[in-house]
DNA sequence: TGTTTATATAATGATAGCCTTATTTATATT
DNA sequence: AATATAAATAAGGCTATCATTATATAAACA
């Protein structure tokens, strides 16, 4: 469970310009020049996008010559999308990176007072008075 | 398709404390308190993820006298990850935003001589090749 | 009513991100 | 060999983002 890949594939995936230039690559693979010529856009900021979204692990490219083609890797979206899913369905007591916070969270559910929440009701206290 | 919605909430998603605070709201709904104690994180910066978070839609808050909780809204999300596959699985022909880019494609992959990329084949053609 | 608790907001400084222009590297072409 | 094309990288300026500190608002409680 490896959060910090996916910070990395969200930041990758959170600017217009690069959501475009996936949405092409979704299309079929294309080199920079293509992409420069149907996005009309600067072959430089078009690299750096490339380059960004090939980090996350996005893309994968290809020399071919004096061109580069850029394809997506349609399996390393799917396999993470997949992760993240399974990831948020999982309970906390599992998972390594919040042992303390789980710990801690058991302490709010079980003894309200000794918390430094000094309002006794947890917020699922609140929600089953409601209901 | 507004890929507008989609950038706030990959943005929002794109930074680790709040993938942890969303994790925290995904086993279930909390105080800010409750999330400051179980994070030991200041105060001001939780309420400034939570914002970030609210305002892409991400989360719902309630008041509750003078506590907040804040609960994740999961149809929201999962409305809006479907809306993706769709969008990446939907052909540029049918895409207004892609109206311009869907020409100068065409004009590339049928006749590639005009263009600005003066070398004639396109990716396609190379990987065609290749096979 | 004065104090504590809970949260939001404002202001500041530091860092990161994006775009442009310029340069570099490498391959093709003449 | 000289030039043209393709792409990456570097340098710069500008804006956005994040964390901290301080302040504001509002409800609870003593």
């Amino acid at each position: 469970m490896n959060t910090d890949i996916w910070v990395k594939i969200f930041k990758a995936l959170g600017e217009p310009t690069r959501l475009k230039i996936l949405k092409l690559l979704s299309v079929r693979p294309m080199y920079v020049c293509e992409l420069e010529e149907v996005l009309q856009i600067s072959q430089p900021r078009i690299s750096q996008h490339l380059r960004v979204m090939k980090e996350a692990g996005l893309l994968k490219e290809k020399k071919d010559a004096q061109r580069t083609f850029y394809a997506l890797r349609v399996q390393f979206l799917d396999d993470h999308f997949a992760g993240m899913i399974a990831y948020f369905n999982q309970g906390l007591e599992n998972l390594p990176d919040f042992k303390d916070e789980y710990a801690r969270l058991q302490q709010l559910d079980t003894n309200c007072d000794v918390t430094l929440c000094k309002q006794g009701k947890t917020a699922t206290v609140r929600l089953e008075q409601e209901a």
